[in-house]
RNA sequence: GGAGAGGUGUCUGAGUGGUUUAAAGAGCACGCUUGGAAAGCGUGUGUGCGUUGACGCGUACCGGGGGUUCGAAUCCCCCCCUCUCCGCCA
C-alpha cells in the first residue's frame, strides 16, 4: 500500500498515477478519511493524557486516606467520551486501511505510459523463430499421442483445468522444476525454499491478493486458508512484521503448485495447458535496499531469462505499460516464449518490482545506514511457471513423426533420456 | 482431539491492581580511564501513531483481540503459537 503522508504531499501526482493505471480511486475520500482519523486521535490521546494524570493522583490520595470517589465518577465520565471515540477511531482507522489497500501501486517513474497491452514496448528478443518443413502440431496433439498428459482424466476428477501428466510426462515436469531450482540455487546465487502450499488471510493481504481479488483465490473457509496462486505469497509474507537482521540483498526460489480460479478468463485459452487451474512453478523472490532493487530486478529479469537460454528457447522480453501493470507492482517485464502451433506469444514469467508497496502492507523491514527501520524493496518473477514452457519445449522441439527432441541439459535430469517418443 | 506448562525489550529474567516512567543482569554504542587492550566507572540504548521548523511532548504497545476498573504486564473471556504427555494418524 502507498504511504498516507505520500499521498497526502502528492496528491495531484497519484490522481495521474491511478488516471494512468485506468484504476478507479477516489484519492480525495481517503485524504478526507486521513484528516477526519487525525482530528480524533490528537482529541482522543489528550483525553488520555489527562485521565492518566488524574488516575495517578487517585493512587495518591488513597494512599493518603483521602476520599476519591467525587474525582472518580468525573473520570469516568471521562472514560466514557474516550471509550466513544475510540470506537469511533476505529471505525475511521478501518475504513482509511481499506481505502488504501484497494489504490493499486505507484507506476516507477521508467513505466511506460500506455492505455492497454498493445502499448507494451518490447525490450529485447532472443533465438529466433523455428521453420517447419511440415505443419506443426499444438501440445495438445502431441501430448495425447504421445501418452504423457490425461487431460480427460484430470477432468474427470477435479474438473477442466487440473491437469493431469503421466509416465515421461510427469518426469518431464520433474525434471523441469529440478533443473531450474539447480540453477538459481547453484549458479545465481538464491536460496531454496519450500514453503507452505496454504496462506492465511494476512498474508494474502501482504502481497496484494486480498483483499481486491479474492474471487481469483481459492479458498477453505473452514480454517481460513487460501491455496497459493503463487510462491510470492509465502515466501514474500516469510518475513512479514520484522526487521530483517540479515544483510540485504535476500535471494530466495521455490517450487511451488499455483492454484486460480481463473475467474473471468472462463471460455479463454481453454485447450490444453495454455490456461489452467493449477501448475508447477519456480518463483524467485527477492528482498532489497531501496537503493539497489532496480539492479536487482534486471539481475532477476535475466536470472528467468537464463532458464530460456539454457532450454534453447526463442522468448521476448517486453516491458509492461501503466495501464498493463499488475495492482502491487511498481515496474515489470513480461518474459514471452514463442509457440509455434499457436502461433502466438505466451507469458512465462512476469519480473516485477514492488519497491516498498508489498513492504508497507506486509510490514517488512530492515535497518537503513543510520540504524533506523526502513520498508524494504521486494520483488518477484518466475523463473519459470510450467505449463506453458512445457508448450514451447514441445512445439518448438516437435519431429514430423511426432516425436519431441529434449533440450540437452535436461537429459541428465530424465535419466539420459534425449527424446520423447 | 484431550490434559498440562509456557509466550515480558536484542538476549536472560523479575514483576499477580497504583511513583513500573517494565527491576536486575548481559549485550551493544559512546565517553572517562590506559602506552595499548581488558577490567572498572559513567551515560545512552525499542516500535507505531499524533503533534512540532526542530529539540521535544503526548499516546499506544508485555503473543493477538475483547472486557472489568478512576487506573491492567498483573483480574475475566475468546483466539493464536511453542513445549510435554495421551489419543488418532502419513
Amino acid at each position: 500500500m502507498l504511504d498516507i503522508r505520500f499521498i497526502r504531499e502528492n496528491a495531484e501526482a497519484v490522481k495521474t498515477a491511478m488516471r494512468n493505471r485506468n484504476a478507479d480511486v477516489d484519492v480525495d475520500a481517503v485524504l478526507e478519511l486521513d484528516s477526519r482519523r487525525r482530528a480524533m486521535v490528537t482529541e482522543a490521546e489528550e483525553l488520555k493524557a489527562e485521565r492518566n494524570r488524574i488516575s495517578k493522583s487517585i493512587g495518591l490520595m488513597i494512599k493518603e486516606g483521602k476520599d476519591p470517589e467525587e474525582i472518580k465518577a468525573q473520570v469516568r465520565e471521562m472514560g466514557d467520551r474516550i471509550s466513544s471515540l475510540d470506537e469511533e477511531l476505529r471505525q475511521v482507522d478501518s475504513k482509511l486501511r481499506d481505502g488504501l489497500l484497494f489504490i493499486p501501486n505507484m507506476p516507477s517513474a521508467t513505466t511506460p505510459v500506455g492505455k492497454d497491452e498493445t502499448a507494451n514496448p518490447v525490450v529485447r528478443s532472443w533465438g529466433e523463430k523455428k521453420t517447419f518443413d511440415f505443419t506443426p502440431k499444438p501440445h495438445w496433439d502431441l501430448g495425447a499421442d504421445l501418452g504423457i498428459f490425461d487431460f480427460e482424466r484430470g477432468a474427470k476428477i477435479a474438473g477442466s483445468g487440473f491437469p493431469l501428466f503421466k509416465g515421461r510426462g510427469a518426469k518431464l515436469e520433474r525434471a523441469l522444476i529440478q533443473f531450474m531450482l539447480d540453477l538459481h540455487t547453484e549458479e545465481h546465487g538464491y536460496t531454496e525454499i519450500a514453503p507452505p502450499f496454504m496462506c492465511n488471510a494476512t498474508a494474502m493481504t501482504g502481497t496484494g491478493q486480498l483483499p481486491k481479488f479474492a474471487e481469483d483465490m481459492y479458498n477453505v473457509p473452514l480454517d481460513g486458508l487460501y491455496p497459493i496462486p503463487t510462491a510470492e505469497v509465502p515466501v514474500t509474507n516469510m518475513y512479514g512484521n520484522e526487521i530483517i537482521d540479515q544483510e540485504l540483498p535476500i535471494l530466495h526460489t521455490a517450487y511451488t503448485p499455483c492454484f486460480r480460479r481463473e475467474a473471468g478468463s472462463a471460455g479463454k485459452d481453454t485447450r490444453g495447458l495454455l490456461r489452467v487451474h493449477q501448475f508447477d512453478k519456480v518463483e524467485l523472490v527477492k528482498f532489497t535496499t531501496p537503493e539497489t532493487s532496480e539492479a536487482e530486478h534486471e539481475k532477476l529479469t535475466a536470472d528467468a531469462e537464463r532458464v530460456l537460454q539454457k532450454l534453447g528457447l526463442h522468448y521476448r522480453v517486453i516491458e509492461l505499460c501503466t495501464g498493463d501493470l499488475g495492482f502491487s507492482a511498481s515496474k515489470c517485464y513480461d518474459i514471452e516464449l514463442w509457440a509455434p502451433a499457436q502461433d502466438k506469444w505466451l507469458e512465462v514469467s512476469s519480473c516485477s518490482n514492488f519497491k516498498d508497496y508489498q513492504a508497507r502492507r506486509a510490514n517488512i523491514r530492515y535497518r537503513d545506514e543510520n540504524g533506523k527501520p526502513a520498508f524494504v524493496h521486494t520483488l518477484n518473477g518466475s523463473g519459470v511457471a510450467l505449463p506453458r514452457l512445457v508448450i514451447a519445449i514441445m512445439e518448438n522441439n516437435q519431429n514430423a513423426d511426432g516425436s519431441i527432441d529434449l533440450p540437452e541439459v535436461l537429459w541428465p535430469y530424465m535419466g539420459g533420456l534425449k527424446k520423447l517418443v
